[in-house]
DNA sequence: GTTCTAGAAC
DNA sequence: GTTCTAGAAC
């Protein structure tokens, strides 16, 4: 049996990753160089991975560090980030669209690597910023996506790390560093606010989102409704549905 | 990564 | 008595 902390390596050598070997479970979409999941524990309303592909004649490329010490040695890092980096892009353009279709408003999109991963084989988060979903459940899970905790590194600041002279930039990424700030104390990303455990931390998540829903989902549709005055007929997206409801 | 569960916290 | 966390097992 497939350990499935390295089930992501196996996705990443298939010759054809798509729905005839991926379950609609699992595969999102593919480009020649990547292969766009669902997280199959979504920690938000919407959480992708994408995935270097990896072909016969390429090398391991286990996580950041991997990523780091090839880039160390040669061009072909450079290139492996910016093929995630472009589908990142594009695939946050694809959840804002169904995010205004589904919610009326857009809402961050954090797009980036855990600085000490779980699963085997170099993985691009991509989740919206709500942090509401039912599998995030523990302390570790919630500060491993928290911008305050640091775990959490954006993809724009690994590419800082590949500009030319940013060699003294680039951390060790060393686990020992990383792994304390999954225990830090529970406080909202938002606001600050301590909470008490995690049943608390996720109500508060909760409360916040659908503050933010309220404000934003009816400021958007009221200009929605002026813009609609003034361009009329313009066609109603039904959107692909990017997230699986839970 | 998740599941399970013992014992701490309440 | 019940809720919650965190470490072992997978």
């Amino acid at each position: 049996m497939t350990s499935s902390l390295k089930v992501l390596r196996t996705y990443a050598k298939l010759s054809d990753p798509s729905l005839t070997a991926l379950p609609p479970t699992v595969y999102f979409s593919h480009t020649k160089h990547t292969l766009t999941i669902f997280d199959a524990y979504p920690k938000a309303l919407f959480h992708f991975l994408v995935l270097p592909r990896l072909s016969a004649d390429e090398s391991d490329l286990t996580d950041l560090r991997t990523l780091l010490r090839q880039h160390a040695s040669g061009p072909g890092a450079g290139a492996t980030l910016r093929v995630l980096a472009d589908e990142a892009a594009r695939l946050r353009g694809v959840v804002e669209e169904e995010m205004r279709a589904r919610y009326g408003f857009a809402w961050d999109v954090w797009v980036g690597f855990h600085a000490v991963p779980s699963m085997e084989h170099l993985h691009l988060h991509v989740i919206s910023s709500d942090l509401t979903a039912p599998a995030l459940k523990t302390k570790r899970h919630y500060n491993s996506f928290s911008p305050r905790a640091g775990f959490f590194v954006p993809l724009a600041e690994v590419r800082t790390w590949f500009d030319d002279a940013a060699a003294a930039k680039v951390p060790r990424l060393a686990p020992e560093e990383y792994e304390p700030r999954l225990k830090y104390a529970l406080e909202c990303f938002r606001c600050e606010q301590p909470a008490k455990n995690m049943p608390a931390l996720k109500k508060h998540l909760q409360d916040e989102f659908d503050a933010l829903r309220k404000r934003e989902g009816k400021s958007k549709k009221h200009r929605r409704e002026a813009e609609d005055e003034s361009a009329s007929g313009t066609a109603k997206g039904k959107g692909k549905k990017v997230a699986r409801l839970s």
